[in-house]
DNA sequence: ACCCAGGGTCATA
DNA sequence: TATGACCATGGG
């Protein structure tokens, strides 16, 4: 069977939903997707819930502040500067197209070429706002999943960002749903074994795994 | 003290 | 096109 389909269905079984993308509405997705990058989630909630007792999770102030002083909001996040000026250039994008109403009527394709083009906004970033705030059935690729299937030998290591996610897309069903979760158990498996436990000692895939195999033989010895 | 997190940009070769 | 430096906080 479609080995995709049967990790999924082996990662929902062990962890059960993910209940994706944590946050309450579009916009705070796509501000959590641009703090989130290289950096831990419960830092990310912290920078969040910073912009929100100061009033200021919102695009046009956002768009309007101080760099130094949205900088200090968000500086649990980590990058402060950096991501500073990335959200400043996303809102400052997100207004200029006319909100949320306006991004939702514009066709995938064309909308993630304009993402891609706002600074700060790379492939994972996009794929989380078009995925997890917009509702599009794109695949999120991002480094667990590079590290996970490489590891189970059903991708190639040298393999780029889009030949990743053409290979999940063209291979399951498009469903935005699925892709969701997906992404999600992915991220929490991850968290739950591969950084964790050393090697993959109790992992749900160990039978899929050829690097787990060689591992367990070796350690019951 | 060290490693790494739900990446991306920019300078260099 | 392919590496490497850089960004910075917080938890293990």
């Amino acid at each position: 069977m479609n080995p995709r389909l049967a990790v999924f269905r082996a990662l929902l079984e062990r962890y059960g939903p993910q209940h994706w993308w944590p946050g309450e509405g579009p916009f705070e997705v796509m501000v959590g997707a641009v703090l989130t990058q290289n950096t831990a989630w419960e830092n990310v909630e912290r920078a969040i819930a910073r912009l929100k007792a100061a009033g200021a999770l919102d695009a046009r102030v956002i768009a309007a502040s101080e760099p130094r002083r949205l900088a200090e909001w968000i500086r649990p996040a980590g990058y402060f500067n950096v991501k500073a000026r990335r959200l400043q250039a996303f809102c400052a994008w997100y207004l200029e197209r006319g909100g949320l109403e306006a991004l939702r009527r514009q066709p995938t394709e064309t909308l993630r070429a304009d993402l891609l083009a706002v600074h700060g906004i790379g492939p994972e970033t996009a794929d989380d706002i078009l995925l997890y705030a917009l509702g599009r059935p794109v695949f999120v690729i991002d480094a667990y999943t590079r590290r996970l299937f490489a590891r189970l030998g059903l991708v190639g290591e040298d393999w780029g960002y889009e030949r990743l996610r053409a290979w999940f897309e063209d291979g399951l069903p498009r469903e935005v749903p699925l892709f969701n979760e997906y992404h999600a158990l992915i991220v929490r498996h991850a968290k739950e074994h591969c950084r964790k436990r050393p090697r993959c000692a109790g992992c749900p895939l160990a039978s899929r795994c050829p690097a787990d195999q060689s591992v367990s033989r070796a350690s019951s010895e």
